[in-house]
DNA sequence: CCAGGCCTCATTGTATACAGAAGAGGCCCG
DNA sequence: CGGGCCTCTTCTGTATACAATGAGGCCTGG
């Protein structure tokens, strides 16, 4: 693997991790010396970092971790749904049944993995990318995949109760349905339904003070 | 300015005026020394146009101009539609009235530029950066750059003539207003509609054969 | 004591040298 | 005569050295 795949990851993931917060200043050649790579491949992490949205350019001085506010959020949520609607929209018009059958399954099975989050997390991956595939449509995908890794830092912050996940994994089903109904309105609908409670309960989260960010 | 932006600019302009074909090989140290550049910040160019999608990986082997294929466009749109649409909706809601009261009043006189095909692109062009300050949404604003990257690519295909031009700036016209009446649900579905006009002349003008592109 | 300018140093931006990998071409063997 | 292997070339990936810019602090003058 090339050293600046593995900086890249290695950064992102800190990253998304909050091991790295937010306005932590990355000078380059600091990073370099404790990713152990050399600064050309690490200028070349940091430059897909920014375009992910991950880093910010501070003003001529280096490159800071970006800010995660509750206004930010709200922003990331509303191109979030401009995205995930039109992508479920068109995954059931153009869906493998069969796939998202065994999808329809798992997720009404879900309550059994609710005591292991990451369990779960992973069904809606899979499920992610089932959509993804169903779409056909790279350039969809390429924007839901920069959506999704500013989701993956968030969902940090909101620590979801199994009863959240239990409501989640409802909401999921009525969208796998509507894909393998083939009723492009109802999971489009659905489908905002979903990010709407998963916005109320990271916003709630956040309220309830279990996590300080910046405002 | 930084070289890096130089090569960055000049590749992504000649890709956007075809003037580097779709499948044109693009080697390091032959784009660095025809720009002038040493490879260090060419890379960092190739880096970014590859986050564009302007260019792609060739298996290994250097990086070429991505195509432009009738899929392709159809792809594109789909995304654009999802992000224009939120787009418009967002605006009609948080607009500054008075931008959007003068911008009325030139699309109502467009039809005077409509001779000069980049005065009036440069009136749809402000029009696009008015609605992007009013969502207030980087996000969103984000990732509408990278679709218009590539409009303005196709655009280049699709040679606009005088009378489709007249037929968009009605098509405008009433965004405009809908957003000047704070009429979300009207801006969203004006911007659907004007795409799909928008689109069904790209596909015409394709078809017609007045341009050859690749399967 | 405060303000403005200069100097210094740290940090980024750029160039180039080196190494490793992958493909093309030719040669040898079957 | 064809196919496979080997080699050579050329490219990308990486490291490091150098240059330029900007920020911060200190000194000096008012």
């Amino acid at each position: 693997m090339r050293a600046s795949d593995i900086a890249y990851r290695t950064l992102r993931d800190e990253i998304i991790e909050w091991k790295l917060p937010p306005g932590t200043v990355l000078g380059e050649v600091e990073q370099a010396a404790r990713l152990g790579v050399s600064r050309t491949p690490l200028r070349e992490a940091l430059s897909r970092l920014s375009a992910d949205g991950l880093v910010q350019v501070a003003s001529g001085r280096g490159l800071v971790v970006s800010e995660v506010s509750l206004g930010s959020i709200r922003e990331m949520f509303e191109v979030r749904q401009a995205l995930e609607e039109r992508a479920a929209s068109l995954a059931a018009q153009r869906r493998d049944k069969a796939v998202f059958l065994l999808l329809k399954v798992e997720f009404q099975e879900a309550s059994a993995l609710l005591d292991d989050r990451h369990a779960y997390y992973d069904l809606v991956s899979r499920f992610d990318g089932a959509v993804d595939t169903a779409t056909g449509n790279p350039y969809l995908v390429s924007a839901l995949r920069s959506v999704r890794t500013h989701l993956a830092r968030i969902r940090r912050l909101a620590q979801d109760d199994p009863e959240r996940l239990l409501a989640a994994s409802a909401e999921h089903l009525l969208i796998v349905e509507a894909i393998v109904a083939g009723d492009a309105e109802l999971a489009a609908h659905a489908t905002h339904v979903h990010l709407y409670r998963s916005l109320q309960n990271v916003l709630k989260t956040m309220h309830a003070g279990h996590v300080a960010i910046t405002a």
